[in-house]
DNA sequence: GGGGGCAGGGAATACGTTTTCCGGTAACTG
DNA sequence: CAGTTACCGGAAAACGTATTCCCTGCCCCC
């Protein structure tokens, strides 16, 4: 009924040869095995279905062949991006991606990240929202560092306050050269629509833009800096009171609230790019298919994945790297 | 330099209690540990950051806390919605997501297949896409059949035709609702934009699509009828020939197609929705941020991925669950 | 006070691999 | 032809945990 697993004793015993055989038979071993064994061993292995138990194998060579990646919101199409990236990166390398999803909670990514540590991974990459001054802030960085003496890769983005390897995404230079060319674009009236400053991308994305602004000479009225959730359903719910401030132009803080709060705003009976102009981060897939095309900062969302399993994987000493971002400028800011 | 892993032994040592008694003690056991004791070893477990081995609790309980997820491209709405199902289900399990990724490959899905079965995975849900016939079709279900019977649980998606549990997407009757709609308001020229037959999903769609038709009283030619990829870029490069036929409304077999399709359109110079009707099929969330908002058939994707978890996880004999979709009118096809 | 039960601790074994060590055979070298 | 390699197979240890089995000591009851 329940063929218990079939065994490297198994196949061994059907080859006719000791499982140390079949061991060296069926995966790289720098011991070789004469021919006509490694051919029985392989064809035996094939007729029983064998599959090598991966648990047997990571705790036999002391490694295991998984890398853990924690996000926030595998819905959402910047962490999607980034986890296709890290996932295709780690496939190449031959390594398995096991995946959790934090849900935007700092506990429950701190829990998240004790128990994947628990398999031991290759390597782990961290793609969440920062939270600054939480008290699991620390708690995190100590079983990182406990992860990482033990051997461990880390890998983090855009959480550059922690003492491991990250990318930053360029949040401030991106957001700010985006103020200077709306700025130049001649809107003058602006609102930005951005998330608590606890959220380090929101509060670097929001600084940059009104830094940019005041360099043109620009300032920017507390009533027109409107906080929200950092999600299409928070950009989608700013815009009543966008509606009711009319600036020029908006800038939400990424592409989703971008794209949230112009669906709000024709809800609204404002036509975004006519009536009002508006701005997002990211540069995710949608921002080319909605309607104006959205001007936006683009984030090498997928490239940023890649690396950062790269970058773990060389297990060079804790190092930060910039990753550039490029302006985007579609018809949802159109020229004045 | 390297602490080595701390072990449970090592914990052990430092609560002054056998290994064995550590173990009862850390993790729920049927035989009790005098508090005093349980209470030293937690400590000592805490003290050294001691986190117990997965593979080493997998070997020796038999059984793992993983299950396995295969997708096409996580960077699809599509399939990040159905994995966001199954990984919020797995969470509550306790259990940790391995994904894979396929990339439409049947090759690449049958070499993963193999690979994740070495995990000895509680489960696994398959979120591909089915070609017909092809020869690893057989493969697959072999090495599935060898799984199940040594114990694991097996769901998959949208893919009725193999003998496991499987969540079947009402995609014939829901294109053939969509199809007597459209004709209910009013168009008579109408066009498919899909994929290869060998694909069963673009497959059934189309095929209740123009059976939907038929029953109306239409009928589709075949230069009507355009085979691209399954892909956004799929439907954007469909929208050349579209533009040339102008059919007075396009079904295009999935949101993304449908989505690139209107992007196309209107680099050809035609609005969709006023000039052209648009239909797709899936509901992604971006359905509801393009111009014009876009009718089509919603899926419960989120569920379907949590249910097909949980129905793996039940371990019932297999069965075939049908889940039911529902139409959803929107702009993209206006009352002629 | 003696016997039976039971709670709980520890030694040892099992899980499925890899890998070290040992031994034997065949092929080279001088 | 003897001695040294090179090659290769098998026995056994190791990895970190769960679990079975045994043993001790205590409590309770008659």
């Amino acid at each position: 009924m329940e063929p218990e697993h079939v065994t490297l004793r198994d196949v061994a015993r059907e080859a006719g040869v000791s499982y140390a055989t079949a061991s060296r038979a069926l995966n790289g071993s720098d011991r070789t095995v004469r021919k006509e064994n490694a051919d029985r061993v392989r064809a035996a292995a094939d007729r029983l279905g064998y599959a090598p138990d991966l648990s047997a194998q990571a705790i036999a060579r002391g490694s295991s062949s998984t890398v853990a990646l924690v996000v926030n919101d595998i819905d959402d199409p910047y962490f999607s991006s980034i986890a296709a990236g890290v996932t295709e990166a780690a496939q190449e390398a031959g390594l398995i991606v096991t995946m959790a999803i934090a849900d935007r909670s700092p506990g429950l990514e701190l829990q998240i990240v004790r128990t994947l540590r628990g398999h031991r991974p290759r390597a782990v990459i961290i793609a969440g929202t920062r939270t600054t001054g939480s008290d699991t802030h620390t708690a995190l960085t100590d079983e990182l560092s406990a992860y990482q003496e033990s051997g461990g890769r880390v890998a983090l983005i855009s959480q550059p306050e922690l003492p491991f390897t990250t990318l930053s995404i360029d949040n401030y230079g991106g957001a700010r050269r985006l103020a200077t060319a709306l700025a130049g674009a001649g809107y003058r009236r602006f609102a930005i629509v951005h998330a608590g400053d606890d959220i380090r991308t929101s509060a670097d994305r929001r600084q940059g833009f009104t830094d940019g602004l005041h360099a043109a000479g620009l300032a920017l009225d507390a009533a027109d800096q409107i906080v929200t959730d950092f999600t299409r359903a928070g950009g989608f719910q700013a815009a009543a009171t966008i509606a009711s401030r009319r600036p020029e132009a908006v800038f939400a803080v990424n592409d989703v609230m971008a794209i949230g709060l112009m669906s709000g705003l024709r809800d609204a009976g404002l036509t975004p790019g006519a009536d009002i102009a508006v701005a997002g981060f990211d540069d995710i897939a949608a921002a080319v298919d909605v309607l104006p095309p959205l001007t936006t900062v683009r984030v090498p969302l997928h490239d940023l994945g890649r690396q950062a399993l790269e970058l773990a994987l060389s297990g060079s000493a804790p190092t930060h790297v910039d990753i550039p971002v490029e302006l985007v400028l579609r018809e949802s800011t159109p020229k004045t």
